[in-house]
RNA sequence: GGGGAGGUGGCUGAGUGGUCGAAAGCACCCGCCUGCUAAGCGGGUAGGGGGUGUAAAGCUCCCUCGAGGGUUCGAAUCCCUCCCUUCCCGCCA
C-alpha cells in the first residue's frame, strides 16, 4: 500500500497514476476519514492523559470524588478511542485498495497493444511443415489428456502422463538447478496454503479475492503463486541490512480460479485452474530493486535462452500492469503450433507495497530505524506453457518432439518424446 | 482428537494489580582504560501512532509484554475467547 502521508500530502499524483493504470483509488473518501479518524484520536489521547496523571494521584490520595470523575474520563476515552478505531478500519480498508504508483520509465498506454518490445531474442522456428498445436500433439502422443481430466476435475484442467509428465518434472529440476546453483538462490519448499494475512501482504486480498481458491469455512487459501508464501516468509520481520538482497526460488502447484477469463483459452495446456510454475523472490533495499528487478529478468531470460526458445521481452504499459506493481516485464515464449506469443514470465518490482502490507523491513545501519524493503518476483518460469513452448518448438514431421538437449540429463537421456 | 505446560525487548530470562515499556545477563554501539587483544569502568540500544516543527532534529502525548474482548480509577499481572509453541496419549503420509 501507499503511505497514508503520501496520499495526505500529493492527493493528486496518486490519482493521476491510478488513472493512468486504469485502476480507480478512493482517495476522497480517505482523506475525509483520515480527518475524522486523527480528530477521534486526539481528543481520546488528550482525555487519556489527564487520566493517566489523575489516575496515578488516585493511587494516593485514595479520594472517591476523584475516583468517580476518572470512572467518567475513562467512558469518555473509551468511546472515542472506538470512534477512532473505527474510523481507521474503514480508512486501512479502503488504503488496500489504492493501487501503487509505477517507475518513470513504465511507457504509458491503455492496453496490451501498447505494450513495447524491449527484446527479442532468437527467432520464429522454420519447421518445414505444417506447424501442429501442442494440444494435438500431446493428445496423440497420449502425454496430454483434457478429457479425462474433465471428467475428473472439471474444465481447465489437464493430466500430463507419462514422458508428459517426465517433461514438467524435469524442466522444474533444471530450472531450479540453475537458479540455485549459477543465479544464488536459495531453494525453499513453502506452505502451498495461506492464510488472509498473507494473501493481503502480497496484495491478492482485499481486491481480488474472486481470482483465487479458498478453503471452505478455513482461513486458508490456495497459492495462486508461491509469490505470495516466498514473499510473505519475512513477513512481520526487521531484517538486518547485510543479509539482503534475500533470493528465493520455489517449485510449487498455482491455483486460480480464472474468474474473470470466460470463454478465454479454453482450448490446451495455457489457462489452467491448476499449472506449476518455478518463482523467484526478491526482497532487497530501495538503492538496488531497480537494478535486482532486472537481473532477475535475466535469470529468467537465461533459462529460456539455454531451452532455445524464441521470446520477446515486453514493457507492460500503465494500463496492461497490475494494480500492485511498480513496474512489469512479461516474457513471451513463441509457440508456433497456436501461433502466437505465450507468457510464460512475469517479472515484477513493487517497491515498497507489499513490504508495507506484509510489514516488512529492514535495518539500515545498527540503531538506525527500520525501513521498508522492497520486493520483486518473476515466473523462472511457468512451467505449464513452457512445455507447450517445448512442443511446439521442436516437434518433427512426425509428431514427435526432440527434447532440448539441457534437458536430456534430466529425462534419463531420453532424445524424442514419442520416439521409439 | 484427549490431557498437561507455556507464549515478555535482538537472544536468555525476572516480574501475580499502581513505584513496569519492563530487573538481570548475553549480544551490539559509543567513550574511558590497556603496548595489542581479553578483562575492567561509564553510558547507550524495541516498535507503532497523534500533536507541534517547511523538513530533519527536538519537544510532547498515546498505544504495544501472542491476538481480540472483559473486570478495574488503574492490567504484562485477574477473567473469557482465539492463535501459536511444546510435552504425553491416540491416529497418520
Amino acid at each position: 500500500m501507499l503511505p497514508l502521508e503520501l496520499i495526505r500530502r500529493e492527493p493528486d499524483r496518486v490519482r493521476h497514476a491510478a488513472r493512468l493504470k486504469g485502476e480507480t483509488a478512493p482517495i476522497d473518501e480517505i482523506l475525509t476519514l483520515d480527518e475524522e479518524w486523527r480528530a477521534h484520536l486526539h481528543k481520546a489521547e488528550t482525555i487519556k492523559a489527564e487520566q493517566n496523571t489523575l489516575s496515578k494521584e488516585f493511587a494516593k490520595t485514595r479520594d472517591e470524588a476523584l475516583k468517580e470523575r476518572l470512572r467518567e474520563m475513562a467512558d469518555r476515552s473509551k468511546a472515542e478511542l472506538a470512534e477512532a478505531e473505527a474510523v481507521k478500519r474503514k480508512l486501512d480498508d479502503l488504503l488496500l485498495r489504492v493501487p501503487n504508483l509505477f517507475h518513470e520509465s513504465v511507457p504509458v498506454g491503455e492496453t496490451e497493444a501498447d505494450n513495447v518490445v524491449l527484446r527479442d531474442w532468437g527467432s520464429k522456428v522454420e519447421l518445414g511443415f505444417a506447424a501442429r498445436t501442442h494440444y494435438d500433439l500431446g493428445e496423440s502422443l497420449g502425454i496430454m489428456d483434457f478429457e479425462r481430466a474433465a471428467r475428473v476435475a472439471g474444465s481447465r484442467f489437464a493430466f500430463l502422463i507419462g514422458q508428459g509428465a517426465l517433461l514438467e518434472r524435469s524442466l522444474a529440476q533444471f530450472m531450479l538447478d540453475v537458479h540455485t546453483r549459477e543465479h544464488g538462490y536459495t531453494e525453499v519448499w513453502p506452505p502451498m496454503l495461506v492464510n488472509s494475512g498473507s494473501m493481503t501482504g502480497t496484495a491478492q486480498l482485499p481486491k481480488f479475492a474472486a481470482d483465487a481458491f479458498k478453503v471452505e469455512g478455513q482461513d486458508l487459501w490456495l497459492v495462486p503463486t508461491s509469490e505470495v508464501p516466498l514473499t510473505n516468509l519475512h513477513r512481520e520481520e526487521i531484517l538486518d541490512a547485510d543479509r539482503l538482497p534475500l533470493k528465493y526460488t520455489a517449485y510449487t502447484p498455482c491455483f486460480r480460479s480464472e474468474a474473470g477469463a470466460a470463454g478465454k483459452d479454453t482450448r490446451g495446456f495455457i489457462r489452467l485452474h491448476q499449472f506449476s510454475k518455478v518463482e523467484m523472490v526478491k526482497v532487497t533495499t530501495a538503492e538496488t530493486s531497480m537494478e535486482e528487478f532486472e537481473k532477475l529478468t535475466a535469470d529468467a531470460e537465461d533459462i529460456l535462452q539455454r531451452l532455445g526458445l524464441h521470446y520477446q521481452l515486453m514493457a507492460m504499459c500503465t494500463g496492461d500492469m497490475g494494480f500492485a506493481q511498480y513496474k512489469k516485464y512479461d516474457l513471451n515464449a513463441w509457440c508456433p503450433g497456436i501461433g502466437r506469443y505465450l507468457e510464460v514470465s512475469s517479472c515484477s518490482v513493487f517497491n515498497d507495497f507489499q513490504a508495507m502490507r506484509a510489514n516488512m523491513r529492514y535495518r539500515p545501519a545498527r540503531g538506525a530505524p527500520p525501513r521498508f524493503v522492497h520486493t520483486i518476483n518473476g515466473s523462472g518460469l511457468a512451467l505449464t506453457r513452457t512445455v507447450d513452448a517445448i512442443i511446439e518448438t521442436f516437434q518433427r514431421a512426425d509428431g514427435t518432439v526432440t527434447v532440448p538437449e539441457v534437458l536430456r540429463p534430466y529425462m534419463g537421456g531420453l532424445e524424442i518424446i514419442g520416439g521409439r
